[in-house]
DNA sequence: AAAATAGTGTCTTTCAGACAGTATACA
DNA sequence: TGTATACTGTCTGAAAGACACTATTTT
């Protein structure tokens, strides 16, 4: 089958020069987030180098020729964060024309969730655990209270991916992500009230997660420095998504 | 300040070489929808060059150097589709190592809502209006009940736009996008039921909508080869995001 | 015993779904 | 007049929020 030109498929191929025009770059960042203490976190790091030498940046790093997106950012979670097999999903690309002076680069975000204990045991060079907070259209990112000057737009990326985790929390199940296997109720409310940036009433909460059949008791109980132990749970994976 | 090479961040850019290494190529691919007659509908065009000639694609191309990807989505979609000031979303990117023969090409792929009357009204080369049906994790773009072959990963990029709109489409009002300016509830319930793919129950749609504040009467009724004519409501740009 | 948190029972309000009934067009 | 659709009013059941109360631990 030949088409307009009098080529064949093979031969098409065959002449084809990706190179025939300038192209953008092409990265991936992640937004690594972490609710520890009912705060809730993102990773990033310092840059020790140009540009915007000193400011903090998402990990992230160019996108190979011969890995998909998707393994690109498994390596770069692994290689740079030193954490894997957790939760990691596309957010989206960003694009701006300016958003990097060293030339024209597209990156695709992503975002991983982490249990905390994971997170505190993975020790990178120069990464630092800060806090997040939205508001208003904007997200704040500092560390002990000081605010820190966030790389290019990942602020933007940061905020994006708030947005989409409320989003998905609950069709996707994405809190157990951020828990350990075992973990009480109280610690479920808390993760769901730091990703969503507002208090929830304890009684439903509780009544709605033990009526979704999602959860399963483990018979133990919490090995408790508070009160009153509070009865440990597992997460049952059922659920269907649409 | 200088980084750990010595130099100075303008030294840094200028000597940055941005093709030391192989780069995939850039796309940009729309998912163009519409719902006419109640029937969920899809923009495509039949391919008539290698690869997977005659199969069905969506409008694309690639992303100029010095254009961002929002705007090369609106040219994109003013070019091949002949339609502009419509509702457009980024989706996200596809970057499947072999989604093309050609060269290794990311996608980002967009999705734009479109009114029936505007959709109908563009006319060009080798564009059809398909049927959509989501069943399962699949999607199923056919003609006259016809299936089409479709390009590459297009189908995926079709179902994953079904998934998002369908999540987006109370908290954005999205449905509002592809109805005219002045409609009928029942119009209104036609498009929900379209993106959704089910049936909803008449009354407590029109209860919702009415006591939601963003529609207006018109005082105008429908021109209608219906029975009873229906009030027309315009929408009422109110609502928030998150 | 006091304090603090975990967990239970119940009342009220809200809202989706269902159904019945009225209104207004066309054939 | 019959039929089909638009629109209104009311009942019911499910679930969220609020509140009161009991249970179990540490100090």
């Amino acid at each position: 089958m030949l088409d307009k030109d009098g080529l064949s498929e093979k031969e098409f191929l065959a002449q084809y020069d990706a190179n025939a025009f300038e192209r953008p770059s092409l990265a991936v960042d992640i937004c690594v987030l972490t609710v520890i203490a009912g705060q809730l976190k993102v990773g990033v790091y310092k840059r020790d180098a140009h540009p915007q030498m000193h400011s903090f940046a998402l990990p992230g790093g160019f996108v190979h020729i011969d890995e998909s997106l998707d393994d690109a950012a498994a390596r770069l979670l692994r290689d740079k964060v030193g954490v894997q097999n957790v939760y990691l999903e596309q957010l989206r690309a960003f694009g701006r024309v300016d958003r990097d002076p060293r030339t024209r680069i597209v990156t695709i975000a992503y975002f991983a969730l982490v249990p905390p204990e994971v997170m505190l045991r993975t020790q990178v060079q120069g990464s630092v655990i800060a806090d997040v907070m939205a508001h208003k259209q904007k997200v704040k990112v500092s560390v002990a209270g000081e605010g820190l000057e966030t790389f290019t737009d990942h602020a933007d990326i940061i905020f994006a991916t708030l947005q989409r985790v409320r989003g998905e929390l609950e069709q996707k199940s994405l809190a157990y992500s951020l828990l350990p296997k075992a973990f009480t109720l109280r610690a479920l409310q808390d993760v769901h009230e730091a990703l969503r940036g507002e208090n929830l009433n304890k009684d439903s909460f509780r009544r709605k997660v033990l009526k979704s059949q999602t959860l399963k008791e483990t018979g133990k109980v919490e090995r408790a420095s508070s009160k009153r132990p509070a009865a440990l749970y597992r997460f049952k994976k059922t659920k269907v998504s649409l």
